[in-house]
DNA sequence: AATACACTTGAATACGCATTCACGTGGGTC
DNA sequence: GACCCACGTGAATGCGTATTCAAGTGTATT
């Protein structure tokens, strides 16, 4: 029966110095002499001794631990965005705690909670809404949080997302380039400030051409609601020759719905645009023309702006909106001389306090 | 400038009572007169006070908090089973600190005791190996783990999977049963067990019926190599017509492959059969047939013994194989008078220690 | 009326570590 | 040779909570 629980003590004991010697051994920047450094490197390799981060923790006030609230991983832009999040702060030295939250108000809220008392250093919301009353006491308690992917009406809010007005309006701007006449949109959840951004700058794109949408469709970002809404759509007497959808997920099912079931021909009959650019895009059953959300980038930014604000105590930066590529596939017609490497620009909104 | 940090003291000065009694208001099972209960709660509220989680862990030595190792989310099965263990968990009353580590065993060793040093209660390997070392370190610590989707030689070692050697065998039945002649194998990670033990099945399957497989080349659990391992066997003079796949996510590479690349009927001219049943295998683009890995099971099995060794103390408990149906659909000709609900039977391995 | 008992409560303490603080010790400077 | 200073070290303390433990209250029992 093995020792239960080896602490700094035992480590002192067997060392033959104190416990707070053990302390600086194991804490960078502490100045140890360097046979002391030895003997008690030995004695914890050989006690087989940890260090306890929580009693660390207790302390030092900081847990290096982040707490990130999702809806669901079912849209896969989620997994690749979770796996880069998770590998950059790995390599800052924290941890992350994943929670699964429906996206209610009263539900996030709650989860939050439960992350401040685990003394998270910070919080990132990854696609989810907060009540106003939950934002003021983050700022409140001067919780670092950063939105993902989901922007609020207080563009104050430090939050990461795509330019999505410019990626909506990017991609209106290619379908009328690709003469499309009747250009419908299956649209994101109308909640989200994502999908009414995307929505608002391809119905821009179109009024500057003289166009209006052919028909607007909710599609609330889920497979089944755009299938339907894709029948809908063809069920029509005009059915549209172009359709923009408000992400890859949801433009998988209308492909699919417009390939196996409804029997169109795309990019012939009808040119499909989607938007995240998840990996499934370039697979040769989709070869999906989309907006790229560039997650490794947004990842980044994400990383960058909660760490600056745990470590460097920056203030909350507004809304940080990432250049969003349009990458051309086979899904869409492309009009005559249109650049290959045509993007919207990025940009930083500052935030200003409402 | 509000409180920096509202401690259980706070609560009890407020209140008019002592410490130790706030505690025992947030501690359940706790006796408190009704009046106290209420003072306390009261000041708690007015004041924002959440319990600190790290103290209370410190001196419980509890953390409810369970480390899951994962080596990637890109094959799909793994958000999937991500979500529905932390949604489990969170149930009751746990949260889940996720890392991701490659699969290489220095690698989740390292990783591991970066999990214990958190004092996690419990330890989630999904995929990924362990050096016996480590296996050794975690039951000397007496820290509870569960090995997910990976089982290991020992097997003492608790462990839930699915039952993969019944599930190739049954795939091989299925594809014999269904005339075809020339069965090939793309097969799993040569170092993983799943992979091993789904080939074996199906060999043993083919072997009974006097066939011996056509090929049998490995696609390392990767859509890039499934694809190039398709090409190879289209590129004999005998090429198969029949493929049983190492996992759904492969099966996807290798269907588009056939069908895109190669220009083969799915199913007149090949067969294919994956293993998995990932969301996607049902979606009409793939219509895959395929043997089910039931993530929901799965994943209460594994919570089950979990916590049953951290709350129960239970002895670690041997591998756990959940029963694997083939899910039948249009990528594979079915054989007449083929039952349509056949499973293979689950079964609990008692683990002999080695 | 006296004792026993169930119940509630606060003072003290422990959890494992980091961090003051004060105390040497040695080498360098004039 | 006296002084100063940088450095390494251990004793003591605090982080915020849960858990002894003993004391106090009131009710039931004899």
């Amino acid at each position: 029966m093995p020792e239960a629980r080896i602490t700094a003590a035992d480590v002192a004991r067997k060392a033959g110095v104190s416990q707070p010697t053990v302390s600086r051994v194991f804490t960078p920047g502490s100045r140890v002499s360097p046979d002391k450094v030895a003997r008690v490197r030995e004695a914890a390799r050989e006690l087989g001794y940890l260090p306890n981060t929580l009693a660390r923790s207790l302390n030092t006030g900081r847990s290096y631990t982040i707490g990130i609230v999702l809806a669901y991983l079912t849209n896969p832009f989620y997994p690749e965005a979770l796996q880069i999040l998770s590998e950059r702060f790995s390599a800052r030295g924290y941890h992350m705690m994943v929670i699964f939250a429906q996206n209610l108000e009263e539900e996030v809220d709650g989860v939050v909670e439960n992350l401040m008392a685990h003394q998270v250093d910070g919080i990132i919301l990854a696609s989810v809404s907060m009540s106003n009353s939950l934002t003021e006491r983050l700022r409140e308690l001067s919780m670092p949080f950063v939105l993902f992917n989901r922007g609020q009406e207080d563009r104050s809010l430090p939050a990461v997302t795509s330019a999505n007005y410019a990626g909506g309006y990017l991609a209106g701007q290619f379908l009328v380039a690709g003469g499309h006449q009747r250009i419908a949109h299956v649209a994101g959840w109308q909640k989200s400030l994502n999908g009414r951004d995307r929505q608002a700058g391809f119905e821009a794109a179109l009024a500057e051409a003289g166009q209006s949408p052919l028909a607007i469709i909710e599609g609330a970002f889920r497979r089944d609601v755009a299938a339907e809404a894709t029948r809908a759509l063809f069920a029509r007497p005009d059915p549209p020759d172009a359709i923009f959808v408000g992400n890859d997920h949801m433009a998988f099912a209308v492909l699919e719905t417009l390939q196996s079931e409804l029997g169109r021909a795309v990019p012939g009959e009808v040119s499909v645009v989607g938007y995240d650019d998840v990996a499934m895009a370039a697979w040769p059953s989709y070869d999906l023309t989309t907006l790229r959300q560039p997650a490794s980038e947004m990842a980044d930014a994400t990383v960058t702006m909660l760490l600056g604000m745990i470590e460097a105590g920056d203030a909350p930066s507004g809304r940080l909106e990432i250049e969003s590529p349009l990458i051309l596939r086979g899904s869409a017609r492309i009009p005559e001389g249109w650049p290959r490497d045509a993007a919207s620009p990025s940009r930083l909104i500052q935030g200003d306090p409402k």
